[in-house]
DNA sequence: TCGGAAGCGGAACCCCGCTTCCGTTTGTGG
DNA sequence: CCACAAACGGAAGCGGGGTTCCGCTTCCGA
């Protein structure tokens, strides 16, 4: 369909690469409500030029929220680094939720958001879930994680800890939730493994 | 400033009741994307008598969401009747969610959205506040909750699982996200306060 | 250098949904 | 039963933002 696509002509070839930083960096502070004019003049190019290089609005954007997605892969790669497997785990989440905070390109890419038809984007989106699953894998293997945690709670974590984010007015706190849920994900202590209390645990009940 | 507003005529508050009632069961189904027309059409009525009941559609949507509040007051005073602490905790959080599940309105109100200007919809927060306040002091006091738990944090907790419902596809997976977090909301058990690791405890290293 | 294809700009267009306006209908107190 | 204020309906108005159109400009290969 689209093989030899001849090169773009070289003005073309920056006002895309301008466009494409234009929108985003303006969708990182505006989220969907940038307008395409704004785009468009911040890049310095008539809305014209905006759409001879995206046929529409959701076009652009979703390559903008492309690009975030590689730049997950790059932070969860970067996570696997560290040697510490529990610290590896904490370090993806963070630093996601860190990306997001400024950047709705972030949000998006880690949301998903549903009104969106993510057209080819699984390519990108597969390619950090496999890291994601090592990370778990090994987190769980060295009995740091609790056992049956897997790689599709991921982002389903990270979405309900980024959402307060948005919603909630003290922008800070997610890092409290952060740390609550991060608590109820360790694997519970291996000494307590013989569940039947040893002797004192009458407490609750 | 608005004392004695003579009673409305008859045919008024039926009208009324039933834009009330359309306006919260199609704002449940489609969020804001409801439209006046829609609404006036399910009501039975015409756009013009919508905007006789309610200036613009922000009041409209802010009277159904009120609404939404004093539902959630009620399942909290619900909860507290259990006897069991633990158990009212889980049970207001868990309510609130399947509230929440089908109707934005009660989705709304629990995320407090921040692009509408919530005016005197404050009594109604309040009054439920206090209720979640009692609930939780409860829960910490009988040890099943977390010493540092606040009444503050369950907003942000069910803003959290609840933004699960909006984003990923498998919608009821929120209830695995439940249980996730309300394992790190309880109370380390307590013979496991002596922190330093007994004996076992060799295989993370 | 020159011709023409590729690219550009931005005013105009269009769609859509909230809101307004006003002629008509309906309830109600006297 | 009448008169009149209150309420109604829905067509028209309006604003906003995405998208299109087309005459003009720029690049590039011959």
């Amino acid at each position: 369909m689209h093989q030899t696509e001849r090169p773009l002509r070289a003005d073309a070839r920056r006002n895309r690469e301008s466009i494409l930083d234009s929108a985003g960096e303006l969708f990182a502070t505006y989220g969907n409500r940038v307008e395409m004019e704004q785009i468009a003049q911040h890049a310095g190019v008539g809305t014209g030029t905006l759409y001879r290089h995206f046929p529409n609005k959701q076009a652009l954007l979703i390559a903008i929220v492309r690009n975030r997605f590689r730049g997950l892969a790059d932070l969860a790669r970067a996570a696997e680094q560290i040697s510490d497997p529990g610290e590896a785990f904490e370090t993806v989440l963070r630093t996601y939720l860190e990306a997001a905070e400024n950047d709705a390109g972030f949000q998006m890419a880690i949301l998903g958001s549903n009104d969106l038809d993510w057209e080819g984007a699984d390519a990108e989106k597969a390619s950090f879930r496999k890291i994601i699953a090592r990370i778990i894998r090994r987190g769980i293997d060295s009995g740091q994680l609790r056992a049956d945690l897997t790689a599709e709670d991921f982002p389903v974590i990270s979405c309900g800890i980024m959402s307060t984010m948005y919603f909630k007015p003290s922008k800070a706190d997610w890092r409290r939730h952060l740390e609550l849920v991060l608590n109820g994900l360790r694997a519970p202590r291996p000494q307590a493994r013989s569940a039947s209390k040893p002797a004192a645990a009458a407490a609750n009940e």
